[in-house]
DNA sequence: AGTTGAATGTAATAGTATTACATATCAGTA
DNA sequence: TACTGATATGTAATACTATTACATTCAACT
């Protein structure tokens, strides 16, 4: 298993694969990778880290786009929809998704301190499938998510 | 791994025992078991669905309580930090524990027709354990949610 | 040009949660 | 008993998150 967050990368290629990955696909699949979905992946991207839609549509707002609630979410449902970007229950916040369409069960890690976000796939939804299947239960998705230390706090915090 | 929620079972003893298991924990632990505390548990024990903050302000009003949320939100937060309640992020409400003090990393299966929620335990805190120390992250807490479709509605809803 | 469906702009409102400060209650102690 | 500190409650105000509703714009197709 991988993780991006706890770890340096090259950034702006970072940037440029994930756009170029989600334009393809939209592409392929006559979906509208419009200027507001495609700035709000950026957003997401550069920060690699959980943004509130709020925060999000602040920005937007700074560039001249509409004010108002809907227009970052209706953004962000776009990204989510289409598996560019995951939503954070525990933060009410999205972040861009590590593994565009690698098909997967997305698993977080919360800095509880420094507020940084690693993405990890895991075999979780097997695991539940399998619990699920005992009461009959049908599961369509599933949440898993962690709070804790990222390494870095851990270390520098070792008084906490 | 069992779950309550999606199977019938003896409710008014269930309700009695999961009280008096509470009480005992408190008595023994010196935490103070009070009326608005206890009657938030039965709430959410006479339901046994996940209720939101308003929908228990919203009782404890009917009873004489206060009417500002923090009423609700301290004795939530009392029954969360002792094990008494979960929170399940996905619908942002709360649901009294099945399994108090047993020590574990509750899993739930949430219904997206009916709305009902089953807990389950499972060893996800393990797996989730090994992926935490391949990045060096420090695991204090979980949250697994699943939402799908329970029984009930599986077999009635085939149309959908 | 006319029709359709998708996307956007905007206002209003709904739903969830916290901060701040005053008051009350209770346990332990002088 | 009176004082003290910790805990719990009452209340007002505010902050944060999200949806509904309706008008408008735009691109694609006929
Ligand atoms: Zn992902
Ligand atoms: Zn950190
Ligand atoms: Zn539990
Ligand atoms: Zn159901």
């Amino acid at each position: 298993m991988d993780a991006v967050g706890f770890d340096k990368h090259d950034h702006s290629a970072c940037i440029d694969d994930m756009i170029a990955v989600a334009e393809a696909y939209c592409v392929a699949n006559k979906l509208q990778f419009t200027p507001t979905r495609r700035r709000v992946l950026e957003f997401l991207l550069e920060d690699h880290r959980a943004l509130g839609a709020y925060d999000i549509l602040e920005r937007l707002v700074e560039e001249g786009h509409g004010s108002q609630p809907p227009v970052a979410y209706r953004a962000l449902d776009f990204l989510v929809k289409h598996g560019f970007v995951h939503k954070i229950e525990r933060l009410n916040a999205y972040i861009a998704c590590a593994h565009p369409h690698e098909k997967h069960s997305p698993a977080f890690m919360i800095c509880r301190l420094c507020g940084s976000v690693a993405e990890a796939s895991t075999p979780a939804k097997k695991l539940l499938d399998q619990a699920a299947k005992d009461v009959g239960f049908n599961i369509e998705c599933t949440i898993v998510e962690a709070e804790g230390l990222c390494p870095k706090c851990t270390t520098e915090g070792a008084s906490v």
